[in-house]
DNA sequence: TTGTAGGCGTTATCAC
DNA sequence: GTGATAACGCCTACAA
């Protein structure tokens, strides 16, 4: 079938071991005998079968991705700053989603382990510190990004949602507005919990009330920031400006505002969180917090891969959001 | 290090070829001895090393897919079909970007056949065709994805981009607009080409003229179309509608618009091609031609594993969009 | 029902 | 410089 090292090694007339030298450049072989065995090599197709090196290496060469869905744009861009850095780094990438359940992200983690990647990146994990006794068993390094899951974890890199939410807030209550609505996650998301701690800590930070009709809960999707805003413009007494958990919630209170005949920014502002590449195209354009989302997935991959090569790594990496003011937000 | 078969075959006190009968549920050994290994894998916190495995089955259960890039609504959505279905078909899926780069999407796929794995799956492929000698080489079945490299494949699924364009075309052509601009892709990409032939063709039976100056091209994103759209706008006769390639295209057509101080439909009527998730939600929500983006992943993954399976099937399915009509399209 | 032996494709350690 | 030989972890005849 396919042509393996002993079938060049027969038609050169050399040992297996000759061959393996030969096309691994190593300096210790004859420089004719070597040219020869890769023109063979050539000839032939040959491609060097990684499973067979990776048995003896002990080293795959591939990381195993996890993610909710990779059909989440924010994801999706994160993904890509990875793919690039891994690939670069010559490593191959596993992707497999989680659908943001625990269990099955678990199954995913054991199933990049029998595969024996050399290490693993999970996106808006749902287990987090619950991997800490699996991971010595494992024995393969992790690194989270945007852990979901309450308490720290060893290696791993966010965005500060505090402070990015507070940014966010400030910049509406500096418009003057008193009565700002929270539009969150599902309950329970780490990163829902902080972007509403930021919100809380902005608004009491300014004296200003936050009643909890004020605070509700979409799905980071479209449809849940529609849905959800839509309990909002039921209210008696209407918020005047929205932090929303993300462009996508957003997007969907955009929707819902629109329906119901009002106008943004003039007669309700609306601000996201992520900075997604639609967020400038909206109409009017979203003003957000930016998160560098390809960079992080950079950062998380670069983190990995010097982990693998044993250097030192800081174990918490904390980026900072950057307030982009746009056309969705305005005075009171 | 890892727990190996032979380190439970010693505990267990047999050899290491009942263990791997045991574990692999074989019916040919003794129900006690086989619950007791269990025990000790399971105690040992073993996982079987697929490597190995690998290695004499000659099998990976894992399949290469190949994108321009993961971070494009369309293609994400295509990818999350694909996994769905290669991962319950008990498939690890290699994710790989070509950046649309034919000569590195020939690499990634080679370094996919380096990692054997079972099958491989390339989305808008720039190299297409050109496989062809390749493939008896490599003996890895392939499937194509709408396939952008002219001249027919061997097994592919792409949407009928003609069949497409003529749905949008003639319907603003009933809204009685005769001045129809097409914004496209880049130059040379057969689902343009396609897309810009079922738009001439609609033209053409409805008698309708089609100036050159016409026809735009993009880059298939929101920045593209909206230089297109800027070109367009800078005519002396603008056109009362623009079909764009695809829905990002016209995201950015319709910034260019409002920029200019124009409203759509009233002005101008905008129509896409994808019904990406966004396009409901935008302001004013598009008329587009539904891709079955999702599905289209599926149907993918299915025809390859079918092939891995040895099971007959279609060498090429070409599905059906769509006309989704909504607010971005009205009467001239 | 279980054990022995061989081999998958590679790298690596020895001698020669 | 080169060739045996062993090893990696697993599966699978074949033998017992």
């Amino acid at each position: 079938m396919a042509v393996s090292i002993k079938d060049i090694a027969r038609l050169a007339g050399v040992s297996h071991s000759t061959v393996s030298r030969a096309l691994s450049c190593n300096e210790l072989v004859n420089h004719e005998t070597a040219a020869r065995i890769r023109q063979i090599a050539r000839e032939t197709g040959y491609r060097p079968n990684s499973i067979g090196r990776s048995l003896v290496t002990k080293k795959t060469f591939a990381i195993g991705v996890v993610v909710t869905t990779v059909a989440d744009p924010f994801i999706a861009e994160v993904v890509s700053g990875i793919e690039e850095v891994v690939h670069d780094g010559g490593y191959a990438v596993f992707l497999a989603n989680s659908n943001a359940n625990p269990e099955r992200e678990i199954k995913v983690v054991q199933s990049f382990h029998e595969r024996r990647v050399d290490g693993i990146l999970v996106m808006a994990s749902r287990v987090g510190a619950l991997y800490l006794p699996l991971l010595s068993e494992l024995n393969v390094p992790i690194v989270l990004i945007d852990n979901q899951y309450p308490g720290e974890f060893v290696h791993s890199i966010c965005i500060d949602d505090r402070t990015g939410a507070r940014l966010a807030v400030n910049h509406l209550i500096q418009l003057g507005h008193r009565r700002i609505a929270y539009l969150g996650d599902q309950f329970g998301l780490e990163s829902d919990k902080n972007r509403l701690g930021g919100y809380r800590e902005a608004l009491e930070a300014a004296g200003i009330a936050c009643p909890p009709e004020l605070v509700v809960n979409g799905d980071g999707k479209a449809p849940g920031g529609r849905v959800a805003m839509d309990r909002l413009l039921a209210l008696r007494d209407l918020p005047t400006a929205v932090f929303c958990y993300n462009d996508m919630s957003a997007v969907g209170a955009l929707r819902s505002i629109y329906d119901a005949g009002l106008r943004v920014p003039q007669d309700i502002s609306v601000a996201g969180f992520d900075d997604l590449p639609i967020a400038s195209y909206l109409q009017p354009a979203l003003t957000t917090v930016r998160q560098p989302k390809i960079e992080m997935g950079r950062q998380a991959a670069q983190m990995l891969l010097d982990l693998l090569a044993g250097e030192r790594v800081e174990s918490k990496i904390e980026v900072q959001g950057e307030l982009i003011i746009r056309a969705s937000t305005g005075p009171r």
